[in-house]
DNA sequence: TCACTACCTGAAGACTTATTCAGATTATAG
DNA sequence: CTATAATCTGAATAAGTCTTCAGGTAGTGA
């Protein structure tokens, strides 16, 4: 009962929550969490109107259950890839990588994480402050290794978001011309960050 | 009549339309778009109701003239200031050094222009694409006169609107530390794209 | 001063949506 | 087979919002 949230303890239980969690899901894409009601979820999950106050007291309820999963598994993807290299070169670029591959293959999630800045600012501050202090950490122990400048850690873990970011709803949005190739886009990423731009 | 917007032609009718974007920025900034209702934009106005429909047939219209008009603003800003420095460094550094100054400035304006992302995609595309195909003229401009590196322009153009749109988001979110002074940041922000980050 | 146009009002009806709840169904432990 | 708890339903109520419009007011050119 945490937040209000009934999870079910039977199968069935469990089987109605998730087709009213995906549901919700696909709309909150489609439509957007404004412009998505509980009759929209309810029909969409084809079940009763009442049913979704069974498991959830209102609609920001289960917005909040949906980020907060994808969080973790945004998260928890990265953090797996990341470790699979060694070296911060190799990590940041692997880490740039699968968040667009991510961003790509979990529109849904991506959108949704975005939309908690005009939802719930502090949603959104949690996920980017605690995104950005992990970053940081990493960034430290690079430096005292030696493999990165003496930099503002905390400045660039917010610049390697923004980069990602938007490399990411360029990719998305199908912005700009050469979306094709994701491990050439990365890896002009990368050599900028190698050798800088400027002359 | 544009977008069904109509402009009035007095005195007294230009003050009450300004009284209703005015009352309509603060409360988009405030409460968000879509938790913005017509009466509230009427009651905050002090106007009737009905006042509201004399200019503008629905809240999506007034959104959209909202938007326009801090997209120019915005852009105007950049511009006026990057044309009265020379080089693109300098000038790169001048166009990041604005942009977080107007996002502090002018928070409501950079609320808006972000929020069309979950109001009508299509204008927000717009935008932004807008924005790095301009961005881009000047980036190719700058390795013709051998200013930068032979660089994918299309690509570094949504690179400095990421990092800038972080840091902006970053100063303005209050994230992080050392909120203290813009010109560091930036300061810190140009040498990194100088040298780049990893040894 | 008059006539005209622009401007303004707020009550009222139409519509949409959230939320409850009395009653029905289903699964399963015993 | 039965008792019990969990689950499910959808009509009904309540609340909020949009939008219109008939009836005004105010400024202004002639």
């Amino acid at each position: 009962m945490i937040q209000g949230i009934k999870i079910p303890t039977t199968r069935n239980g469990k089987a109605t929550f998730n087709l009213i969690v995906d549901a919700t899901i696909d709309l909150f894409y489609k439509k957007g969490f404004h412009n998505t009601t509980i009759s929209n979820i309810t029909s969409a999950a084809g079940v009763g109107a009442g049913t979704f106050y069974l498991y959830f007291p209102n609609k920001l309820s289960i917005y909040k259950f949906i980020l907060n999963q994808f969080q973790h598994e945004i998260r928890r993807t990265i953090s797996e890839k990341v470790s699979e290299v060694d070296g911060r070169f190799e990590k940041e670029k692997v880490g740039i990588k699968t968040f667009i591959n991510y961003a790509i293959e979990n529109p849904h999630s991506y959108n949704i994480i975005w939309e908690s800045l005009f939802i719930d600012k502090n949603l959104f501050i949690e996920y980017y402050d605690g995104f950005a202090k992990k970053y940081e950490k990493g960034l430290n122990q690079s430096i005292i290794d030696g493999e990165m400048r003496d930099v503002n850690t905390e400045l660039v873990s917010y610049i390697l978001m923004g980069v990602s970011n938007f490399i990411g709803l360029k990719v998305l949005l199908n912005l700009g011309k050469d979306n094709d190739d994701i491990d050439k886009i990365v890896s002009d990423v990368m050599n900028i960050f190698k050798t800088g731009i400027f002359i």
